[in-house]
DNA sequence: GGGGTATATTTACAGTGGAAATATTATCAT
DNA sequence: ATGATAATATTTCCACTGTAAATATACCCC
């Protein structure tokens, strides 16, 4: 199965997005770099370039890679749940379960420094991403139910909560302030996500 | 006012925290490094070793500023402000319009890989700040309110959900997502934070 | 005054991403 | 098959980053 070395890698694109991945969940995004990946894999540094241009572009086929295994995580909770308050709560708990099995992933999918959200590479999952929380935030019946835009504040409300306990989460604010014990659904109330 | 050059500063310290606060602004996170605060202020990029040890003890301290700020702007929206649902509205849009007004620092303030958030100059920044949410939710009237620490679960709940929204929003993820158009006071429905 | 300490500089080094020139291989028309 | 062209990968070089060690300067207290 493993090739011998040529010239040429011949796979060389998915070959580096994978290399990225392992080295996000075993070292963690400081030890992701362009040369870290070319190296892993077996090649130049400046190889990559031919793939994704630069480093951004080779960043955002990886945080790719991750928005899509986010979008993911939520969309199997939300197959096998039915009623409004359930989906939404499934949603939640994909979202934050995803970020805390792959924090440094999830730091690097969002972070505009490093990432290129307009690249061709992240506009389809991103969008996927997007559909999947409206789906699950429609119908949410606040008061302004009804109004024009309704389900897309409803979204950013739901995705907004979802991610910054994500973040705040992953980023250990919350375990220097004592809220550690606390999970994503300690801070769902029932009225708030109603019931199912 | 301008000191004639010295072998030493006299004031390096804040004159460094100064600096890196007037690069975030000015230039952005990518161009925030220990070499450029030094020569902002015409030190050896060595010199900061003395006060801050390494990077990120400079940038903690930076962000440690970012924090007070942060604090102080909700705090301002909630002194002229009565009523629970009011004074939770205050907060986050305090929250939202500090990190709006200052991306970079927002981005530094609450990142792992650069800030310790355990460095002395952060704890007690980042414990006033999250004093500021848990007054704000106090008595918020979920069906929960009484248990155990149902208080602080209100607090995490509005902290996650300002800290979100300010997220997308300052990493451009909503702009890409037809959700440009909509700010916190849009996402935040009545009966979720229920009346002044 | 003198000595100890705090502060700042110089120099060197191992990383990073990127540019330019070069080398190798793949592809495809003839 | 052959030759031309494009795609892919390498080598070399550069500017930039943070850190460490040795050195220089100034402050402060006895």
């Amino acid at each position: 199965m493993t090739k011998a070395k040529t010239y040429h890698h011949g796979n060389l694109r998915p070959a580096l997005i994978a290399a990225g991945l392992e080295i996000l969940e075993t070292e963690g995004l400081e030890k992701l770099s362009l040369r870290a990946c070319a190296e892993r894999v077996g090649v130049s540094h400046t190889a990559p370039k031919n793939h994704f241009g630069n480093v951004t572009g080779l960043l955002s086929a990886i945080a790719a890679e991750g928005i899509r295994g986010l979008t993911a995580e939520m969309q199997a909770g939300l197959d096998d749940t039915s009623g409004i308050g359930a989906r939404r709560r499934a949603a939640f708990r994909g979202y934050v379960t995803y970020a805390r099995a792959h924090p440094a992933l999830f730091e690097l999918m969002f972070s505009r420094r490093k990432v290129d959200f307009a690249d061709p590479a992240m506009t389809e999952p991103l969008a996927g991403c997007a559909a999947v929380l409206r789906d699950c935030s429609e119908g949410m019946d606040w008061d302004r139910a009804g109004e024009p835009g309704a389900d897309l504040r409803a979204a950013m409300l739901n995705w907004s909560l979802a991610h910054g306990f994500a973040q705040l989460t992953i980023q250990g604010v919350f375990d220097k302030e004592g809220m550690r014990d606390f999970g994503i659904g300690d801070i769902l109330p029932g009225f708030m996500l109603g019931d199912d």
